[in-house]
DNA sequence: TGTATATATAACGCTGCTGTTATATGTTGT
DNA sequence: ACAACATATAACAGCAGCGTTATATATACA
């Protein structure tokens, strides 16, 4: 899930998402070289983000869609165990006030 | 949100988040040194996640209520971002659908 | 076949983050 | 006042990640 920290990486995600796009396609929306894009897509390939089809001497890229279904998931899973924080943090604030008032 | 990315911070985190610790307790906790915490308590503090009291020689930490809520929030618009991706990446395949039908 | 285009890879520098050791600050107890 | 303890800060080393330029590879087209 750490190949979607960077924020280059999530912008190139958030691009696909509205459609394919070819690598250059990708560089012309972003203010970076083009190696640095074909690394990026690297990483998000590798992590099974994206794939990716050679159409002649152009190459297409496209979200996967199984994993973006675990990314989701994986979102949920982590906003329970934040609310889960939370709710424990909640009990232990009225421990102590049930303590405080013990006394 | 980027203080909460690393494993040790969540760490730290997840101690508070069962009850306040002092800063050596924690030290305990984890096998790095006691200055290693004290900055990750540090930038901890300075995202609001935390807040600390000092009690005579001692300095207790505790998570703070307001900040955890919102980062629980925060969790739940991830969640939201990812599943909106996920189902427009559900219509797009779609749409290739029907123009591969179309044809 | 040669040239232009599209993409990938290599090599390198910079920056930021985490860890460590050494040191400063503050508090308790004698 | 001093010794011991708890915590914070400073200064520095090491590593990972991103960016760049230069170069390799593959395809299309004259």
């Amino acid at each position: 899930m750490a190949a979607l920290a960077d924020g280059t990486r999530m912008g190139i995600v958030e691009a696909l998402a509205a459609g394919d796009r070819t690598v250059n396609e990708l560089v012309s929306l972003f203010p970076i070289s083009q190696p640095a894009i074909s690394r990026h897509l690297r990483v998000l390939r590798e992590a099974g983000v994206v794939e990716s089809k050679a159409i002649g001497k152009v190459r297409v890229y496209q979200l996967n869609a199984a994993t973006l279904r675990d990314v989701s998931e994986w979102a949920d899973r982590c906003r329970q165990q934040w609310e889960a924080r939370f709710d424990a943090l909640g009990k232990h604030l009225d421990e102590l006030k049930e303590t405080r008032r013990a006394r």
